[in-house]
DNA sequence: AGCCAGGCCAAGC
DNA sequence: GCTTGGCATGGC
């Protein structure tokens, strides 16, 4: 069921070749700024905090090490949460700085303070190619929408879920996660659209009547 | 003109 | 352990 949701999605929506990168920057740093941005924010505004740190030469390890920290905050400022994404910036960056890509794991990420699961699974996955699979609010909800978890299922459970029923396979990891975020702003909104919906066929419409 | 967006953490049961 | 409030901007 899984693989086949996969399927329909990308049927209906085509490749979407996530991370969005600008190429004018160093791409895992770029995606690791861009995934602790995104924190409950709409990505429109993390682009133009992208773009502001991009402007000024700032999307650099060197220069996010020395910065300032009120001066990280003013380019930022448009992605919302401001003071707390920069501390959190500044911790990646003082923490992974001076690694190789393969002494970052999970566990390392994660006692960074500022980012939590879903925004260290994006920089493993994204970032760095590593076959987690992302889960976020848009995951839950169409998936327990469909019927086929509970409302309550923790972050690592479903997690879990996902990658027992793939392949393990990283460029699907990548796809089926961007699918769904686009499956989710296109239909299955906070207020659902399920007229024409690709899923319908396979849906339970749980939590919409 | 409110509601929402690709979470996370600290505090209080 | 689980729930709740705070964090903040900009688009629709």
């Amino acid at each position: 069921m899984y693989f086949e949701i996969y399927n329909r999605l990308l049927l209906e929506y085509g490749h979407q070749n996530w991370w969005p990168v600008s190429g004018k920057a160093d791409t895992f740093l770029e995606i690791s700024i861009g995934a602790i941005l995104t924190q409950n924010t709409n990505w429109q505004n993390v682009e133009k905090a992208l773009n502001n740190l991009l402007s000024q030469s700032a999307l650099d390890w060197d220069v996010l090490y020395k910065i300032h920290i009120e001066r990280l905050q003013s380019l930022i400022k448009p992605a919302g949460f401001y003071k707390r994404k920069a501390k959190t910036i500044k911790n990646f960056v003082k923490t992974v700085y001076s690694l190789n890509k393969d002494q970052i794991t999970r566990d390392l990420l994660l006692k960074i303070k500022g980012i939590g699961k879903e925004t260290a699974d994006s920089i493993l996955l994204y970032g760095l190619e590593k076959p987690f699979f992302v889960i976020d609010a848009y995951t839950i909800r169409l998936f327990v929408r469909l019927g086929l978890v509970n409302k309550d299922i923790k972050y690592d459970k479903l997690q879990h879920v996902f990658q027992e029923n793939l392949p393990e396979d990283v460029s699907l990891y990548k796809e089926y996660h961007a699918l769904i975020v686009n499956h989710c702003k296109t239909y299955c909104k906070k207020r659902p659209d399920c007229i024409n919906c690709p899923l319908e066929s396979v849906c339970a419409k749980n939590g919409i009547i």
